[in-house]
DNA sequence: AATGAATGAGAATTCATTCAT
DNA sequence: GATGAATGAATTCTCATTCAT
């Protein structure tokens, strides 16, 4: 849990904080969003602002560590996905693991869609989730078992979809609900092709 | 284009402030997110922060109508989608319309996926835009096109869907791409339902 | 009523105009205070706020304006008062003259208390208000009615003493209640003197 | 004269800001009255304007820490007037005391006059201060030092009667000139009572 | 002459970030 | 190393006053 800064560990205290601080940030963020504050997020991990300043240069540190946890989080499904025999079923799970974390962390989504200066957190989940994830796709193809006309980079598009069906006020779509969406575009994924797709 | 607040035409120096205001705020929105600032908004429009105040009382006001100007260009198309005799055709065709003004206005996506006090504008979108569309839905699940184990309520979410894979800064996804991933949806959208979708 | 700003008479409607403007500012002004926003005013005569401007140059103008109407209405009784043949009833008459005239009217009494440039006003009132009154009141002093310890210039703070028991939102002092208070301070200008004052 | 807004003390710096803040804020009243902005209040204090904010959530709390000191000055002074033989002399000496303050601090005497949103000052001035006053009142009443024919709830009317006349730009009334005109109302408090008073 | 519109200079308040202890 | 304090640069909104029709 801990990402220390520098190679040699933490004073004892100075770890606690750490983690206190990313739990705080976690919780915040998936409640307020992307704009809570750094007072807040300090006031929640019982740290003064300055402290959390030492430990994250600013707020986009913040959540690029935080970043860092959820992907830990998710390798090893990740893993386990690309292991399987099936590449199908292998890319299915992969998928359900990514947005089952989406699920509980809102700001796991936000921060795929904001157009800010977040561009180095995309290209981290690109490498380590979304990389993989597409080799299962590219094999999920081969198998036949998945369409041909669609190319594996568009797979982000693909989870962006489903994962935009999470919400947490909106009357028509439950928390849990998409794996109904995660579903409902498997349909559209599995061969045969029912019909063209237009061009990118 | 013009939306006077009052009965009477405004002056016309006003009417093209008025103008102005609307097209710089709409731009601002797509390009900077529901965020910009009213002072940024006024210095597009070439107007005191003031004028804007006393055009629109709030960003929400604002926000409102640029939604208008929207919807109000938007109606014929639904009109025309519903009247089509072929509801399966007339429902994507609405569908089409909707997302073609959305790639053109992020805020407009926005404004469905935010939290805040902007339900009236929901609703608004609901009922003039999407109560359409979901009739149309039922329609085509009646003639048969459309598989049935959807509600027609969750129109909304399939839309979001595919609004969702417009994104102005995304490499993945070409502003125009959305079109492709319609296509895509209508795929699962077609009966015969390949496989059962999981409860709400 | 007419206070024209030059010789010739104005035209009829802008005298019209004139004359609701007055009304609105003096009911305004003792409604919510001196801090009413011109455009309140404007509003309140139905006007807009350049026709405000255009009789007015500014606020002080426009209080000077009120100003002179309420003088006017009072001149007559100070002058009926300073024609009585006891000063001293003449003195107490010309007081609740002006006493009730600040009893409808709060803006009257914030002026006399005010800081800011309204020097011109306090003047003015003086001259045409408090001189004849400081007049009877040297007259009642000679007359034995009235302690000779104090200055005949020290009227008008002995004025703003009972002024300030008028208050619109004061549970203690009822808005007539000024009558008491003045015959208090009545007892205390009696002769004989009780009791030394300090000096000034 | 530290006013901490916690039990622990605070930094010396802060509190050094913390007292500064304070007389400027003093000042501030005293020479511009209520409406003076927070920014000059800050700018006079030497101190950004968060920084004004993070101590007095907004001008209400300012106002109120300034009552809290004046009338903490005040309160030794109330209890040895309370604690007096003569009640007609306590009564005049806990008078003196508050107008003492008052003539070193016009917003003083604004807040018992402002309509505003200031009541809860307005009783914690009647608690902590008017009531002590007011039994003094009563006693001496019942001393037949004092007429009967006022109610000790009157004894802020009173009060405000000679507080007006300390004003910092009026040529007739010097700032010491109190002293004479709590003398005048003296002598119509003092039995026998030389006429009826008019009912309340 | 009358007016709706425009405006620039503030006002209150907040927040990311740095400083001093 | 930790922290409370400080801050300057926004941000939203208001108002007295001037301008254009």
């Amino acid at each position: 849990m801990a990402t220390p800064t520098s190679n040699r560990p933490l004073r004892v205290d100075a770890q606690r904080n750490h983690d206190r601080i990313i739990d705080a940030a976690h919780t915040a963020f998936a409640e307020q969003g992307l704009q809570v504050s750094m007072e807040e997020i300090a006031r929640r991990a019982n740290v003064g602002p300055a402290t959390l300043y030492r430990r994250f240069a600013g707020k986009q540190q913040l959540l690029r560590a935080i970043f860092d946890v959820r992907i830990a989080e998710l390798e090893p499904a990740i893993v386990a996905a690309v292991a399987a025999t099936d590449p199908w079923e292998g890319l299915l799970a992969g998928m359900r693991a990514v947005l089952d974390i989406q699920a509980r962390n809102m700001a796991f989504v936000e921060v795929l869609t904001e157009a800010g200066a977040l561009g180095e957190l995309k290209s981290e989940l690109r490498e380590r989730v979304f990389a993989p994830l597409c080799g299962l796709f590219a094999r999920a193809q081969a198998s036949g078992a998945l369409r041909a006309d669609l190319d594996p980079l568009e797979l982000p598009v693909l989870m962006r979809m489903v994962a935009t069906t999470i919400s947490h006020d909106d009357g028509c779509a439950s928390p849990a609900s998409w794996h109904r969406y995660l579903a409902l575009l498997a349909d559209a994924l599995r061969t045969p092709e029912p019909a063209a797709l237009p061009p990118r």
